[in-house]
DNA sequence: CGCCATATCTGCGAAATCCGCAAGCTTCGA
DNA sequence: TCGAAGCTTGCGGATTTCGCAGATATGGCG
C-alpha cells in the first residue's frame, strides 16, 4: 500500500554501509525533526507497525547508523573556544586522522580533497587551552606538515535536516 | 539547591543568551549522552522531580538553545555529497552569512577569524548539484569574493560529547 | 515593610507510551 | 522444500509522559 520509493543507492560497496532501504531513511528523517517522536506516530508517517518502528530504531542505534542526541551551540551555551583547523599530511593521511579522533577536545575529524587534507573542529575550554592543542598536539603528530586554524566567532546554522526538503 | 556557580558568561550581551545554570547544563549533558533518556532518570542524576526536568527541557528546546535530533552521517547513509566551503567576503560578513543560511544544502554556517571569513558546509544530491551550489548560487551572492571548496572523502569523528569529559 | 506578579518546583492521578513476547504470515534464498 | 529474516497483530504490565493544583521563592514597587 505504499513503498514504492527509489530505495536502495548504495553507491558505496564496501565500507560496510548496512544498506538502508526507503522505510529507514523515512524513519531517520521523522527522527531528525523530533527525536523524541514516539514510535507509534513514527509508524503511521511511515506505513509500519508500532513494534516494527522500534526494532528498526534499534537497530539502527545499534550499528551505528545513526545516534539521537540534544545538540547545542556551545558558543551560546556560553563557555568554550571553538575553531576549525585544516590539516596538511605527508605520508599517511588516514593514521593522522585517526590520531585526532582520540582527541577528547576534537569533535569533528573529515578528510578532504582540497587544500587541505583534514579538517578537525575543536572545543576548547578557553584561549589557552586552544592554542595549547593546536600547537603542542595537533602540530606535533608525525605526518603533519602544516595547519591553519579558523576560529569561530558565530555560528550562524546547524541543521540536520538532509533529506528532508 | 541553589547555585553558586559561575553560571552566566554570556559573552554575547545581544543574542538574547538565555544565562543556563548549572543544572541546565546537566541536563543537556544527560541528553548528548541519549537524547530518549526519560525524563524521570534525568532528574535523579540532576536533582530535580521530573515535571521540573520536562519543564526546563520543554524551555530549552523552545528558546533554541537545543535540539534533541538524529544524526547521522550522510556519506554512510549511502547518497549525497558533502563540502566545507571557505567564503572570502568584501563588505557586510554578515549579511552573505545570512544568505547562505537560507540554502536548504547548507547545513552548517559559522563566521571565523582567519584566512576565511565563513566556513559553510553544503550536502548535495550529486556532483551536478554541488557545483550548482557552488559555482551558481554561492559565488553569485553579492559581496562574495572568493571561495575554496574541501569536498568530502570520509568522515572520521562526529561527537556531542563537550562538557562531559 | 507588605503585597502582588512571575517563575520554579513538587506531588499527584490519568492517559499515553514503551517494552517484551508469542503466534501467524510472507518473502527470499540455500 | 526447508529455514532464516522480517513484518504484523495482539496483549498485558511497567514505565513515562502530561496536565494541573498547591507550595515556595524571588523581585519589583508603593
Amino acid at each position: 500500500m505504499h513503498s514504492d520509493v527509489v530505495a536502495s543507492r548504495s553507491a558505496d560497496p564496501r565500507n560496510g554501509s548496512p544498506q538502508l532501504d526507503a522505510v529507514s531513511l523515512a524513519i531517520i528523517e521523522q527522527l531528525q525533526e523530533d527525536g523524541r517522536r514516539p514510535y507509534a506516530a513514527i509508524g503511521k508517517a511511515v506505513g509500519l507497525s508500532e513494534a516494527a518502528v522500534r526494532q528498526r530504531v534499534q537497530k539502527l542505534l545499534d550499528q551505528g547508523v545513526m545516534q539521537i542526541v540534544a545538540v547545542t551551540d556551545p558558543l551560546t551555551v556560553g563557555f568554550r573556544r571553538q575553531a576549525m583547523v585544516g590539516i596538511n599530511v605527508e605520508g599517511d593521511t588516514e593514521s593522522v586522522a585517526d590520531a585526532l579522533t582520540g582527541m577528547s577536545e576534537v569533535e569533528y575529524v573529515v578528510m578532504t580533497a582540497g587544500s587541505f587534507d583534514i579538517l578537525a573542529e575543536i572545543v576548547c575550554e578557553d584561549d589557552d587551552h586552544l592554542l595549547d592543542v593546536i600547537n603542542k598536539r595537533i602540530r606535533a603528530l608525525p605526518g603533519v606538515r602544516s595547519t591553519e586554524s579558523f576560529v569561530y566567532l558565530k555560528l550562524k546554522k546547524q541543521t540536520y535536516m538532509w533529506g528532508t526538503r
